[in-house]
DNA sequence: TGACCCACGTGGAGGA
DNA sequence: TCCTCCACGTGGGTCA
């Protein structure tokens, strides 16, 4: 199983047909790579000029192979065997991986920003590293100020130092004309058809007045009066108000009771 | 420049000491690099075999290097030539290069998630440009969010139909113990000491009130009392308040001056 | 046993 | 000139 140098170099040139740097594998990414559409015409193009490479080979001969092994007649030009080799299809899939993994790299390059348009693949790796730590600490950052946001409309009731009594109840009461109605030492709530009056006495919270109404117009309730009266060193605030919604009391149940849950832990 | 496959053969065995597939450039990723300090105490011991290698090599000779051209004589052991050649010179860079990308890789793998323990490099891009396009687009949504919720405020006051007549003036009376007072159609304000007092009646916005008890609370300026009244439609609103605040009155010329700028876009 | 993946050494292109 | 980078073909390990 001998075979010279010589041999060897005449394999590579035949294989490759004399153009292996300057033809489509090492001139496509520097230049068609950029767009999608490219990089497929320019698959394609390469697998016809594989395909008349092949075909090349396969009508002028010179390579045959017994179960894998490689065997070169010096003699060219004869003993044609037309089956592909085994050796050529490993280095074909070879091929075919190298340029998926060419095409991956330079989808990531595309995505990575401030880099350069020549760049080795070892950088966009290492830069893709570094891309995707900041866009994780950004994404954090963000989602903490997100957090820190509800946090602080949240500790705007569970900061409260003398909190709701544990006691309410909801009392179904007909008598009155109202439907439903919750009270507690500090609460008072009714609904009557599609109107609700509320009372709150509370010391007074950062956001207080902010949260109770950003919860009302985000779920659609109006406020037809609404008074407020909070004592001159504004430690402790009073919330009359009389409201309506349009659409279902589960809106202003939902608001009495995001108000407990904050406060007292329970419902 | 003639030489034998049976040399080539004895060349690599020579040159990878026979363990090329078992020996740790294979057997190190799927083993000890998931670990960054490893993947450091690998390399090192890879660099301190190849060092065992080449002096090896050094010492058995059998490698000669003229410019360039590989150079293999038959009579082994003899000839030593303790210059390292430029092929080994070239094919160490590329294990470097090579142990570099690798290295690269892993440190992706690690940031992906969702990621099979052992995964090909191909997938590794792969997941990454999708895990990079996702991130991406989590993080403009964040961003819109945040720039929706901003602009939901400032539409809150911009969306006015009925804006406030342009003509609103500054009054310095202090007959009337007021130290500073604006008013114009639908405005009235007026600072005294460290109260003040404003009435605004304008048509139902959207997060209208959210955003005056937003501004007032943001700028510490405390409700003594507040007044809501709108009619049943829910289409105008009146708000009387009494407020007062501790640091200086730029807060509340703020607070007006946004009033007016965002609704007439005039001082 | 064949498909797949990896690491290897090598030739060549391009830049310093 | 040397160095870096890329694509190549190949040997070998692994897994279904």
């Amino acid at each position: 199983m001998a075979m010279t140098l010589d041999d060897d170099q005449w394999i590579h040139e035949f294989f490759m047909g004399g153009n292996q740097s300057s033809g489509p594998f090492n001139s496509d990414k520097s230049d068609e790579n950029k767009e999608p559409l490219d990089i497929e015409s320019m698959s394609q193009n390469v697998e016809k000029e594989e395909e008349t490479l092949v075909n090349k080979k396969q009508c002028e001969g010179g390579v045959t192979s017994e179960s894998g092994n490689l065997n070169v007649k010096n003699d060219k030009g004869k003993d044609i065997n037309c089956r592909i080799s085994s050796h050529e299809k490993h280095a074909r899939a070879e091929r075919e991986r190298r340029k998926k993994m060419r095409s991956m790299l330079d989808s990531l390059q595309d995505l990575i920003p401030h880099l350069a348009y020549k760049v080795d693949s070892v950088t966009i790796v290492e830069e893709t590293v570094k891309h995707i730590e900041y866009l994780k600490q950004t994404l954090e950052k963000l989602k903490l100020q997100k957090k820190e946001k509800l946090k602080s409309f949240s500790e705007a009731f569970t900061s409260d130092q003398r909190p709701f009594s544990l006691n309410s109840q909801m009392v179904t009461s007909n008598a009155l004309a109202f439907q439903q109605m919750w009270f507690s030492q500090n609460v008072t709530f009714n609904i009557c058809g599609d109107e609700a009056q509320f009372c709150i006495y509370t010391t007074k919270k950062p956001s207080l007045l902010t949260t109770i109404f950003y919860v009302m117009e985000k779920h659609k309730i109006d406020v037809i009066h609404a008074n407020i009266l909070c004592n001159n060193n504004a430690k402790s605030c009073m919330i009359q108000a009389h409201v309506s919604f349009k659409f279902n009391s589960h809106f202003i149940v939902h608001f009495v009771f995001l108000y407990y849950t904050s406060t007292c832990g329970v419902i």
